[in-house]
DNA sequence: GCCGTTTTCGGCCCGACTGTTTTCAGTCG
């Protein structure tokens, strides 16, 4: 049999269902169902083919009687017939035209019905050829559009890692407050829900003349094209193809302006439910009684307290029942920065790292940590200069006489970051790993083995007794390469039982585990380190995206072992072994 | 196609911006 598809796949294949549809020109609501479905699944803590096992799958919100059967279809079938016989009435490669800036589905099914085009080399040609002006509601501008719109297409690698935006935004951020009658400016949109990627930067401003923040903004030096500008929104593009848009209000509804374009979308469906069934509405542009009259909300927590609700925090935004969760004042206290006492995976000159011991453990506590693990590579990993047995001995000297420097001011523990070679087998025997203060087991070579191969080997590591926390468990590579074929579900199920913890690896160009799978790994009551694997001294400043990716998955500071303080941390790994 | 403390049928968020269509359709978030 062929095995179960993922949410992820699944929910890939009702988008592309719902773009063939749209172009296809069905009726709307059919499309946002099948996009809705998409999105629960994606939201799912655990794996919809367990749910079909136990006839359950009706229980994922949005999906009906319809989906529910097409989903059984996949995942029992691998294929689906309803899919296949689209595909024969809608060319499969017009989907890819959706992605062209300013191109919808009422534009792609035209230039298909109307000019015979049926992907992305036709559409270039048809425009180049001028034969796109003459269509219905095209004329020579929309027609460079499309053009332009292919052009920005083949330059953009998709979504930009959180790690590139973040620090982009705030020196926009800085400038944009400068600007005289800045009331404030903040981030909003996917980025300040602290996605691991990010789309268009959004950014909202208060001010009582809109006028002179949108000059500014559209004249900023970083600013290579103005894509549009209007009153209350403007729209630029900057240099490698990050786009940016700005809505500016004034600052007694810069609260309502801000949760909107906070988003996400779904969760602002609910946040307008809510509103409806109190006779309010809510909008982006105002929060309004039945009379008409304007609720000025001058920031988020009185938006949320019209609504009878505790203010949610950005990261939770995502319609996985955090609504609900208020309503019910239910919602977690969330895992602080602050609460983090400790970084347990980091590298020093000792393999790959760029600063000594010491200095990794003065930087450390400086930033007020007090526990720091040490742990360079293991011999297997030769390209990182990683230690060998006789290594690891005489690092321990220089751990124990920098300790004696530091006094007990921070505590250094001795651990490793060993290898998993491809064989499963770790890099180091038994009685050298228990000689280790922590041993973190990790995937770095032959990341693409079958699924049933590199899940058993990442299975041997979690069963080690010896093994404390597994780092970076999927590999992945956030806009790079997609994490190994693991059959997580079994590695969540090893882990609880061994009492292993797994890691959120603050890079963010790794945020491994992502947000779904930190929340499922919770759910089961598998605890979490988040690690920023540092191999400089600044990079310790990354544990603020691991903690942003704890708390989208709803993590408490109990369930983060980081937060622990050095007496627990020791024991909890002396009494593993 | 989904859903129900207004409904098992009739809704499903809505406004800004752009280009072209002189009154609106398409896209976007």
């Amino acid at each position: 049999m062929n095995r179960q598809l993922t949410n992820q796949e699944l929910a890939q294949t009702f988008r592309y269902i719902a773009d063939l549809l749209e172009i296809k020109g069905e009726v709307i609501y059919k499309i946002l169902a099948y996009r809705k479905a998409a999105d629960s699944l994606e939201a799912l803590s655990q794996p919809a083919s367990e749910l079909q096992r136990s006839g359950k799958l009706l229980e994922i919100p949005g999906v009906g009687k319809a989906i529910a059967e097409k989903m059984d279809e996949l995942l029992s079938t691998g294929h689906l017939e309803f899919l296949e016989k689209l595909e024969t009435e809608v060319p499969p490669e017009l989907v890819g035209l959706l992605q062209i800036p300013e191109v919808g589905p009422k534009k792609v099914a035209l230039f298909w019905r109307q000019a015979g085009v049926t992907n992305l080399q036709e559409l270039e040609a048809a425009a180049r050829a001028g034969k796109l002006r003459g269509l219905q509601g095209m004329g020579e501008k929309s027609e460079a559009k499309v053009l332009a719109g292919i052009e920005a297409l083949r330059r953009r690698s998709g979504r930009i890692p959180l790690g590139k935006a973040w620090p982009f935004v705030q020196g926009l951020l800085a400038d944009l407050r400068q600007v005289p009658g800045v009331n404030a400016a903040e981030m909003a949109g996917s980025l300040r829900r602290m996605r691991s990627t990010v789309g268009d930067i959004d950014l909202v401003a208060a001010a009582n003349d809109s006028r002179v923040v949108m000059e500014a903004f559209t004249h900023h030096p970083w600013v290579r094209q103005v894509v549009s500008q209007g009153d209350t929104k403007a729209s630029v593009e900057f240099e490698h193809n990050l786009r940016a848009q700005l809505w500016v209000h004034p600052p007694e509804r810069f609260g309502t302006a801000l949760c909107y374009a906070t988003g996400s979308k779904d969760h602002n469906v609910r946040l307008r439910e809510l509103a409806l069934k109190q006779g309010l509405s809510l909008s982006d542009q105002a929060f309004l009684r039945p009379d008409g009259s304007e609720i000025l909300c001058a920031s988020e927590q009185e938006v949320y307290a019209q609504l009878g609700l505790p203010w949610i925090p950005p990261e939770l935004r995502e319609d996985r029942g955090e609504v609900q969760a208020a309503r019910s004042g239910a919602l977690p206290a969330l895992l602080d920065l602050g609460d983090i006492r400790a970084e347990l995976h980091s590298h020093t000159t000792w393999s790959d790292g760029k600063a000594s011991i010491e200095t990794m453990a003065e930087a450390a506590r400086q930033r007020g940590l007090k526990t720091l693990v040490i742990s360079d590579h293991s011999v297997g990993l030769g390209v990182a200069g990683g230690l060998s047995v006789e290594g690891l001995q005489r690092q321990r000297a220089e751990i124990d006489a920098v300790q004696q420097r530091l006094g007990d001011s921070i505590l250094l523990l001795q651990g490793c970051e060993v290898e998993i070679r491809a064989d499963g087998t770790l890099d180091f025997p038994d009685e050298v790993l228990a000689r280790l203060d922590v041993v973190t087991a990790s995937l770095h070579t032959s990341l693409g083995q079958p699924r049933e191969q590199i899940t058993h080997r990442l299975l041997n590591a979690v069963r080690n007794r010896h093994v404390d926390l597994i780092g970076h468990p999927t590999g992945r590579i956030v806009g790079g390469r997609e994490g190994a074929d693991l059959d997580m579900e079994a590695v969540f199920a090893a882990a609880q039982e061994s009492g292993v913890s797994l890691e959120i690896n603050a890079n963010p160009s790794r945020l491994d585990l992502d947000d779904v799978h930190a929340r499922r790994a919770l759910d089961l009551g598998i605890r979490l380190c988040i690690n920023t694997d540092a191999h400089s001294p600044q990079e310790l400043d990354l544990e603020f995206f691991g903690v942003a990716t704890a708390r989208r998955a709803w993590a408490s500071a109990e369930q983060v072992i980081n937060t622990w303080e050095p007496e627990r941390l020791v024991s909890w790994f002396a009494a593993r072994g």
